[in-house]
DNA sequence: AGATAAAAAGAGCTAGAAGTCTTTTTATCG
DNA sequence: CGATAAAAAGACTTCTAGCTCTTTTTATCT
């Protein structure tokens, strides 16, 4: 095992991130935020479109859209987050086993398993998106730096779109 | 998602939190285990052998059989439970996606990653089956009765069986 | 209106986790 | 020794998270 949290729930945490560190009220196109972050495009779509569900990020269709944050980074919090894919653990079901098991009627796991309950609540209540934006040295520069070049490449693709296309109209079978 | 840790981690600490509970140096079938837990048998026997591997049980085949604790509840941390069942997160891979990312050169997910992670680490290396042990009920003594109860269950099939089988002995295919 | 560009929807694939079943090995008892 | 009782081994099945591909819908631009 190598991580902490689902692949999914951390696609979600790196997609939000890399929100939060672009130009705000600017369409994101999935398609640059799936090569900056490296999450695989149609994947990332529909987790996209979960936080979009959720109502932490705002979509738009067509030319010109894209995704945007619904909120200030500082108001969403990373439980917010890992919800909106279903991501955060409840922890209602006996860790032991039993049918009933609460502070009242706890099973022997019932403490220890709350303590990391806790520290988990904790940890995805009171980090926001703002945590990712203040970095020793500056992270957003680069991320920044990043995110144009994916824009660069997605004009280039369109560049070349445009010369592999010369005049003639293609269709596709009817 | 309803649970913090994965099945198979749930089911090695409930496992061994149930021996824990138990006459010490008193061998346990795997069967009673599963009974008593609630982990699926055949499930529960790969489940123990794992434990068996990490060290942190014995087992005895044959007549009289059955599985021990290899050392004291508390010199039995949740940590060795969970690394023993591959449970354990290295935390290792940058979860913004990056190649390399440390404290040195964090990604802007570092820092709040790190801080789960710290959480985790403490909570699995201070906890130890000794925790199950102290209960404000005195769970132990619920828990005695239940596997007592199931010891009995054991003794009774063991008494079914040999009614089914009334001297005749019978022989598998060849 | 028609071309284009974006998100959205949905069917299907794949590998690994979870769980089952059967057989084999090893020990003990009478 | 032979019956029995336990863990151990391993093949097999099932379910689901993660991922891909294709098509549809919606918006904008010329």
């Amino acid at each position: 095992m190598d991580r902490f949290l689902s692949q999914t729930a951390e696609y979600a945490l790196r997609a939000m991130a890399w929100m939060a560190l672009t130009e705000p009220e600017t369409p994101v196109l999935a398609r640059d935020l799936s090569e900056g972050s490296g999450v695989p495009p149609h994947y990332l779509a529909k987790i996209l479109r979960r936080l979009v569900l959720a109502g932490l990020l705002a979509s738009q269709k067509g030319r010109g859209g894209g995704f945007t944050l619904a909120r200030a980074p500082a108001d969403i919090l990373f439980r917010d987050v890992l919800a909106a894919v279903d991501a955060y653990p409840t922890g209602d079901r006996c860790a032991f086993g039993w049918g009933a098991c609460d502070a009242a009627r706890p099973c022997p796991l019932h403490a220890s398993r709350s303590a990391l309950a806790t520290a988990f609540r904790e940890w995805s209540a009171s980090t926001t998106l703002a945590s990712v934006q203040q970095g020793a040295e500056n992270p957003s520069v680069r991320l920044s730096a990043a995110l144009r070049a994916s824009a660069l490449r997605t004009r280039a693709r369109a560049r070349t779109r445009a010369i592999e296309r010369p005049a003639t109209k293609r269709r596709r079978s009817p």
